[in-house]
DNA sequence: TATTTTTTGTTTCATTTGAAACTAAATGTC
DNA sequence: GACATTTAGTTTCAAATGAAACAAAAAATA
């Protein structure tokens, strides 16, 4: 029995491992929090999405959504529509404000990711873009204990 | 250039989901937060350590490490007893009622964690454990952005 | 040895978080 | 159509969090 190698632990202290350096670093230089540079990552690579949509896919809580985006929206980096079909949801984008910022965000992000990735052989980054792949699709399946 | 798959993030959205369902079971089941049990297994594996020791473990905040600690001597579950050379830090074990309780959780964990490797294969899993192993020795090395 | 600096851990306090209650709209049922 | 139920998102409020200040001891330096 190996508790220390116990995977949801041990995914836990990795990832936040992984996220340490680079967080303090997007909050210095852009001023931006973990929780808005998700969700500005979510609407660059999906536009017009609405809290429910963004909650999917990032796994964050409604609350902590709702009032990301209602920041977002303060600093003018995303823009707002009402919802063609449902008047209580709202799409969002990102503004041309927040667009700029990504441009200027993204580079950074992208240079110390390669630098984690660069230290794996070919083979290994295959396979870990597989496990993530295969362990996201097993736990979407079954959410339950 | 594909943000989307942009490994901290993916990282995180994966701990996340793995961590959900089995973090409302240890709570319901045994009145234990995510904190505690994770301090928990860190003693469980290595007792007579510092919180200095668990904080380089777990890659938890101090502050949150020293309320955990005080969380769990205050139910009983740890034993304190003064450091030998260090008059300022205090080493922390299981006491008799915390590795009963553990014998009842870890049972639980590694059910929930089987189930989760059982739908890798073998190769699947060993690669898992190598990469994690791997960034885990990169990450240590240089912590810089 | 005295003094400064660093380290370990705690406390304070302002911020972040999320469960629960809520509003308002959509959907389902009769 | 009227009423009940579900769903999307927000607000409230109590608890969790962590940065900064702190205390106390250890280590480094003079």
């Amino acid at each position: 029995m190996e508790l220390n190698d116990f995977l949801p632990y041990q995914l836990s202290v990795l990832s936040l491992k992984i996220s340490k350096g680079i967080a303090e670093h997007y909050q210095d230089q852009f001023g931006i929090n973990i929780s808005q540079w998700r969700v500005l990552v979510i609407l660059y690579k999906n536009p017009d999405i609405t809290a429910k949509k963004i909650a999917q896919l990032s796994q964050m809580d409604k609350v902590r959504i709702s009032r990301t985006l209602k920041s977002l929206v303060q600093k003018k980096y995303l823009n707002q529509a009402t919802h063609p079909l449902d008047a209580r949801a709202k799409n969002y984008e990102l503004s041309e404000r927040g667009r700029y910022l990504m441009r200027a965000v993204i580079p950074d992000a992208l240079r110390y990711e390669e630098e984690l990735l660069k230290k794996l052989s070919d083979d290994e980054r295959q396979q870990l873009q597989h496990l993530i792949s295969k362990f996201n699709r097993i736990l979407d399946r079954e959410d339950s204990f």
